[in-house]
DNA sequence: ATCCTCCCCTAC
DNA sequence: TAAGGTAGGGGAGGAT
């Protein structure tokens, strides 16, 4: 019933597109390759034209196939680009993502590594055909064949009949009898669900594929030299003229969707044109609620809106023609685009598919310079405006034309000096122009247009203005700062704010790092046992584990969202959609970052099965990963164990207040805080060797209470927890046993049984409130809640107008509160049944007799001040006895203590001993205040190397705290301070960028 | 004050 | 038929 491990140890290897550094060196042994092996042995050469590209974990290895493939005349990429041309990609196993995106594609043919060896063999090229990998033969997936005898690329067309969706009223596929219904039973028919799904939604595509684009710029941008802009810039000149000082550029293709699909049909070019399912013949032409992804600018004029349902399309445009979505021509345009983009600037923002913010005030300023530099090549001290404002727009119009002529698609161009301007300015330009939007103007041009076309004003908030009487930004840019901060937070109020003057301060951002990754499917969830939810659940644990595995990351924290069918809503009105539905989730921290899907599996199981959920309420699952960590993370050369019983080893004569590490040995004459030069021969040593220590019991007994009762929690909370779901889950017998292994030492912990575990969080607990009372105050209180527009569910035009209150993000427990007029009292009885139902939850999930282990790894599910607060304790360099060597960067201490309890500790990266963040910061207060006329460049190593560290670890929450309180004290020091603060940031940045492909810090930071 | 956690909101 | 995904911003309110 569970599928084969498909990532095994071995699978670890994969090439990486961020290794791109290295595939030169490779293209280079490739050359050497062809002439070191001779003559092939045929005069035609095997693989002759052919174009290999190998994926994921091969046997033969990548390389080996490469050799084969060099010594017998084929072309082997390091890259799938989109102009390669015909492409044989050689994998044994895909994911399913890649699936999609190449089966779908004639430029691909995807075999096995057999086909090269085979042919080899045989010493001539054998029909691919015949090393077809077998998981594109799948009966669900569209065949090859099928795939590429199809001219039309609708994903509809290679439908099949099954897996529709998951609505399993065709009981031959699924047994009524629920017992009956084991999860190898419904598995295929769910994988092949999100596999359809996902292939088939323009959503799906919108999100994925950006993450693709960013690779992609970021991979076309790598080679390019770092641009001598700076040389050229006229910053200084336009500055003193009053000119801009930046040209933003914002550039998004006409009705994207639709333009990709009519480009090659003049006769559609002056009819209403959308795009969308729900143009099919037998579609429900009443109520057919199927969104129009996009809509041509003709039918735009009858009302005719993105995102609109087709039946009030249809309504409003009844000659409306609806056209079938062409992903593979999407992504096409939409690479094309982007390398366009590349020949013009590397300063790319990709905001989706069909736009991107891109920056090009180095090429204006060339070719200002070009203008008004005669013969000489002096800098001009005059500019005019209109020179300025025409070569900006000579600038769009070419792109536009490359655009063009590349893509058959119109893009729209708006400039100006700063972000909001430009993206205002496209409105004016489109459809195919370009437009410069001047800032001393923008107020007037602004002032008419709806509140809606500010950016980051939505629905909700434009509900919220209207209340207030604001329909246009003439209105907003009536208000004061503070009435809007009222409205829309302090944040998107500020902005706001400035948006409507034209002012806007941020700098274009490059590729950023991810935080948090996921799946979900809120679409044709219809469960009707809990083994189909389950068994749907456990697909989308393998989905995300397939992405964390793309994104080479794993997570911490696992969240599952779950949307259940409001009480009292029917059956909504878009077909299979999830209508009025109140949205769960639960969240709980992995002992250590994972991507397993069986580990996921196993903790979400749990948590779906903890919230009570009759399956056929359900309409919608999603699981995100958070708190994400690069894979280096777990190198297991590092890694050791750490005993729990450390906390209860024998009395050492460290006598130093834990609490405050940093405060308690100030002042006193042997104390460690030694000004951060002296610190460094010490320390300098310390990173990269492995210090043996020992942990006293007094370290523990030393903590204060609270960190002790929170430990001591993290543990039962996090590993008891963790343990016992991993082991406990499907598997009686195991449920009692205490886990061994070798890895793993014996807490010694009992697990007190209490009633922290399954303790939902508060906001779940009002909703298993809810479900306890009748179905009559069910449906009152959720009309009232969603009548405070608290769920974002009542969308325009689907719902009634309703009365507006200040705070539109209640929850329920505000709305319980603040509705019935006895203000707060209401809240201990929410907290008593808060009670009554973490005993319930008890009562169902009896808790077994465990023993808790702990890996070292286990340190860093500790709170990340109890985490550090302990951690410091081990490497903090302290009184020591005399016997040790001061010298030595060991922090040892004595303790008798059974040998079983010592244990080898990794080294555990600190700043000058320091590893609490107070700590830091406090030496670094120190370091630039001690030393005004600049630092000691060992100092600045130590400073640079701990970072370095961090990166790697990716632990890059602290690297920018200490950054940017790095840079405070910087402020406040002497002028030798900046290029210090320069060098530390840009080594920063570039470790980051090795390692994650992407800056953490914007050049205006610096 | 400053965090962390749990949401909602927004964009394409 | 239909394919309402996904990641980041940020606010409220609790913990420290
Ligand atoms: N609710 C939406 C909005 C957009 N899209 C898709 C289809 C659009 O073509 C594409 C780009 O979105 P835009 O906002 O740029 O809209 P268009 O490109 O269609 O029109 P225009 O940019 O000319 O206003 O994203 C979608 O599927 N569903
Ligand atoms: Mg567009």
């Amino acid at each position: 019933m569970t599928r084969p491990t498909k990532h095994g140890g071995t699978s670890e290897y994969t090439f990486r597109d961020y290794m791109h550094n290295k595939v030169r060196k490779l293209d280079e042994q490739g050359q050497c390759l062809r002439h070191q092996n001779g003559q092939p042995t045929n005069p035609v050469p095997i693989f002759d034209n052919i174009k290999v590209f190998v994926t994921g974990y091969t046997q033969p290895s990548a390389y080996e196939l490469r050799q084969l493939v060099y010594a017998h005349g084929g072309t082997f990429l390091h890259y799938l680009q989109a102009s390669s041309g015909l492409v044989y990609i050689v994998a044994t196993q895909l994911t399913p993502q890649k699936i999609r995106d190449w089966g779908q594609s004639r430029s691909y043919r995807i075999v096995t590594p057999d086909w090269l060896v085979q042919s080899v063999a045989k010493g001539k090229l054998l029909p691919w055909t015949q090393f077809q990998l077998q998981q594109l033969a799948d009966p669900s997936l569209p065949s090859l064949a099928q795939a590429w005898g199809v001219t039309d690329h609708r994903p509809s067309e290679s439908a099949t009949t099954t897996a529709d969706t998951l609505h399993l009223s065709d009981n031959t596929r699924v047994p009524k009898d629920p017992t009956t219904l084991t999860k190898g039973q419904c598995e295929p028919d769910h994988a092949h669900f999100l596999q359809r799904y996902y292939g088939s939604s323009r959503l799906h595509l919108l999100s994925t594929f950006k993450v693709e684009l960013q690779q992609h710029v970021s991979h076309l941008l790598c080679n390019t030299h770092p641009s001598a802009s700076d040389i050229s810039s006229l910053k200084e000149t336009l500055d003193n003229l009053g000119l801009p000082t930046r040209c933003i550029m914002h550039i998004d293709f006409d009705c994207f969707f639709v333009s990709a699909v009519i480009r090659n049909r003049p006769e559609l070019q002056d009819k209403p044109v959308a795009v969308g399912y729900g143009g099919g013949k037998s579609s429900n032409q009443r109520t057919n609620c199927s969104d129009i992804a996009s809509c041509n600018y003709v039918a735009r004029k009858s009302g005719v809106k993105n995102g609109m349902w087709v039946t009030k399309a249809r309504q409003l445009c009844p000659d409306l023609i609806i056209l079938p979505y062409d992903f593979p021509a999407y992504k096409r345009i939409s690479k094309d685009f982007y390398t366009i983009l590349t020949k013009y600037t590397s300063t790319i923002q990709v905001t989706s598919m069909d736009e991107a913010i891109v920056d090009v005030t180095p090429l204006i300023h060339q070719r200002l310079r070009l203008k008004y530099s005669e013969e000489d090549s002096t800098t001009p001290t005059y500019i005019a405006l209109t020179d300025y404002h025409s070569i900006c727009l000579t600038l769009a119009k070419e792109i536009r034309r490359t655009i063009f002529e590349t893509t058959q698609c119109h893009a729209s161009i708006g400039i100006s000096e700063n972000i909001i301007l430009a993206r205002m300015a496209t409105k004016r330009a489109k459809p195919a122009g370009q437009y410069y939007m001047e800032m001393n103007k923008a107020v007037q041009e602004l002032a008419a247009l709806p509140v809606r076309d500010l950016p980051g004003l939505g629905w909700s908030h434009a509900r919220r203005l209207r209340s207030a009487g604001m329909l246009t930004i003439g209105d907003i840019q009536q208000q004061s700062l503070a009435s809007l901060q009222k409205l829309c937070g302090t944040k998107l109020g500020a902005n706001v704010y400035d948006f409507a003057h034209g002012r806007d301060q941020r700098e274009v951002r490059t590729q950023m790092l991810r935080q948090s990754i996921g799946t979900d499917v809120n679409w044709g969830i219809r469960f009707n046992t809990h083994a189909e939810a389950f068994s749907f659940l456990k697909e989308l644990c393998v989905e995300v584990e397939q992405r964390m595995e793309n994104a080479q990351v794993r997570g911490r924290i696992i969240t599952l969202k779950l949307k259940r069918k409001a009480a009292g809503a029917g059956e909504p009105e878009k077909h299979l959609g999830h209508g009025w539905c109140d949205n769960i989730t639960k969240t709980f921290h992995l002992p250590q970052p994972t991507r397993s899907s069986d580990e996921l599996y196993k903790i979400c199981q749990r948590l779906l099965g903890n919230m009570h959920i009759p399956p056929g309420e359900i309409r919608g699952v999603g699981i995100q990963l958070q708190k994400l960590s690069g894979d280096q993370d777990t190198d297991p050369g590092t890694s050791g164990m750490i005993p729990i019983s450390k906390f209860f080893g024998p009395k050492t004569n460290y006598s130093g207040s834990p609490d405050k590490p940093d405060q308690s040995t100030e002042g006193t004459i042997n104390q460690p805080r030694t000004p951060p030069q002296q610190m460094m021969t010490v320390e300098s040593s310390d990173v990269g060797s492995a210090p043996s220590s020992q942990i006293s019991r007094d370290v523990w007994r030393n903590l204060p209470d609270t960190v002790k009762r929170d430990i001591k929690q993290q543990f039962i909370d996090a590993q008891d927890e963790a343990k016992r779901l991993y082991l406990s889950t499907h598997d009686e017998n195991s449920k009692c046993t205490t886990p061994r292994s070798e890895n793993m030492l014996y807490t010694g912990l009992k697990s007190p049984p209490t009633t922290q575990d399954f303790w939902p969080s508060p906001s779940q607990i009002d909703q298993d409130l809810l479900r306890t009372l009748p179905p009559n105050i069910q449906r009152e209180i959720s009309i009232i809640r969603h009548t405070r527009g608290s769920h974002g569910l009542l969308k325009p035009g689907q719902g009634k107008v309703v009365p507006l209150l200040p705070n539109g993000q209640s929850t329920l427990r505000d709305t319980l509160a603040g509705d019935v007029p006895v203000e707060r009292t209401t809240e201990p009885d929410i907290s008593g049944a808060h009670l009554h139902a973490a005993e319930e939850a008890i009562e169902m999930e009896p808790l077994t007799p465990y023993r808790g282990v702990i890996r070292l790894e286990d340190i860093y599910t500790f709170p990340l001040d109890i985490r550090n607060q302990v951690l410091s304790e081990y490497f903090r360099p302290r009184i020591v006895p005399d016997s040790l060597s001061p010298s030595s960067s060991e922090v040892t201490v004595s303790v008798p203590c059974k040998s079983a309890e010592i244990v080898q500790l990794p080294t555990y990266p600190s700043l000058q001993g320091h590893t609490t963040l107070e700590g830091q910061r406090q030496w670094l207060r120190q370091w630039v205040r001690e030393f005004p006329q600049g630092a000691v460049s060992s100092d600045i190593e130590s400073f640079h190397g701990y970072l370095k560290q961090l990166v790697i670890h990716k632990n890059l929450e602290r690297v920018t705290l200490l950054v940017k309180y790095f840079k405070l004290q910087v402020k406040s020091a002497g002028e030798q301070w900046a290029p210090i603060w320069h060098e530390v940031v840009t080594k920063v940045n570039h470790h980051v960028l090795t390692h994650y492909q992407s800056p953490l810090f914007q050049a205006s930071f610096m």
